[in-house]
DNA sequence: AATCGTAGGATTGTCAACAATCTGATCGAC
DNA sequence: GTCGATCAGATTGTTGACAATCCTACGATT
């Protein structure tokens, strides 16, 4: 690890390369992940590697047998997918009815720089930052909200909703969807202070199939609820 | 460590000690968990357990700001607890249907295990050992419906109601419930065949302290059930 | 007397080496 | 020819020591 910011130190930089490489689809699933080698590439010792190793566990992205070693994780089924959506749309959706009281122009100021650099990575057709900026943008309602457990449940299951989105716009190399208008629009939503009407935004937001839905549902996979895309 | 099964790794087993400690209330909330000290008293070093402290602080029962070490999560309140027991509902009732139509004897022999040990645990008024046979029952469901994504989102939320079920029968020093009981007739249900009244009765055993909360959306419509006591 | 700066101690972050365990590949027996 | 045991190599689990950082208490200054 030659030049980084070195303020939140190497296992969270570790982890968030490693993520970023698995989401990206570098790492291919079942792909073994050596901690030796890891830790030669990175140009760091052993001891943050596995610590990082620990916590992607953790999160769902790899896989770890005592003793074995870890490897890459599966993709989440579409089924288990279209499944824990809506749990993601209740959590949000009652975070954002236990804050909208309170926000505030802080809460708008900090909104529209998530919005700017969405709205740049959108331009660049750079997937991997639009995706961060998106659930950057999301995770903002939670932490705001001030529930560590609540904000914990979500980030379990954004994890596995992150690896289907990532996966979903790199097989298909077309444009980016342009989700910074999508959000501009919901926060303005926020703006004008009609809490019902902002909480059904947000909930019709995270439901949204933008058009693509996967067409491709597997075949014994019969969804219990509507067709959804998930993120964004 | 000194004498401990050695077969599962020290990261596990300090792991397992210090959430037990937290959980039991020996380890008081926002008190400092200083690493050396946690390893000179189980007399390891420090590598496994900053690797343990790193599992329990994504399983937030602690909480770590960068070099300043963990301090022990602040209990759940109760909006949260109310908010989140029928998604686990959901989830448990979810993977009970998955697997419903393959349960064999070997199943229900699994289980009978795990009643027995509850039997024991609720004669001898272990509340520990209670509880963990409790979450172990429940777990095999999530197990047995080999999906890791859903266990893994069923145990970040079981960990946030576990802490509550051990808090609120430390505090009250009466006897334990008789959760052994309750258990078997469940299994008892599975038994007969009936899926849709095992659904409803997983439904209504898990149920909130408070009465039902909130309506969480996912696939099958929810109908009210008949209040019933937390965990178990 | 109150406040700021500073030094000491304590704690966390990181590293390189040792010990235990597993993988897989070769070799021999049936 | 197939199956099982054995052994080398690689990998993980663990350790103790070093470096960086932070908290606390003391003392100087206004």
């Amino acid at each position: 690890m030659t030049t980084l910011e070195i303020v939140r130190g190497l296992r969270s930089q570790i982890a968030d390369r490693l993520r970023e490489e698995i989401l990206s689809g570098r790492r291919a699933p079942e792909e073994r992940l050596c901690e030796a080698a890891l830790a030669r590439s990175f140009g760091v010792s052993r001891g943050p590697v596995r610590e990082a190793l620990v916590q992607l566990t953790h999160e769902g992205l790899l896989v770890a047998k005592p003793h074995c070693g870890v490897r890459v994780a599966a993709p989440v089924p579409d089924s288990i997918l279209a499944f824990i959506v809506p749990i993601r749309r209740t959590i949000e959706t009652h975070a954002l009815s236990l804050i909208f009281d309170d926000l505030n122009a802080e809460d708008f100021r900090a909104w529209d720089v998530i919005l700017g650099r969405m709205a740049r990575a959108c331009e660049q057709r750079d997937v991997a930052a639009a995706v961060e900026q998106d659930i950057a943008f999301h995770r903002s309602l939670l932490e705001r909200a001030g529930q560590p457990d609540l904000l914990a449940i979500w980030s379990t299951i954004v994890a596995r909703i992150r690896s289907h989105f990532w996966q979903v716009h790199h097989l298909r190399r077309d444009a980016p969807i342009d989700v910074q208008a999508d959000h501009r629009q919901l926060v303005l939503i926020f703006q004008s202070g009609d809490k019902k009407a902002s909480v059904r935004a947000l909930k019709a937001h995270i439901a949204s199939a933008r058009g693509d839905a996967p067409k491709v549902a597997p075949p014994e996979a019969q969804r219990p609820c509507e067709n959804n895309r998930g993120m964004s």
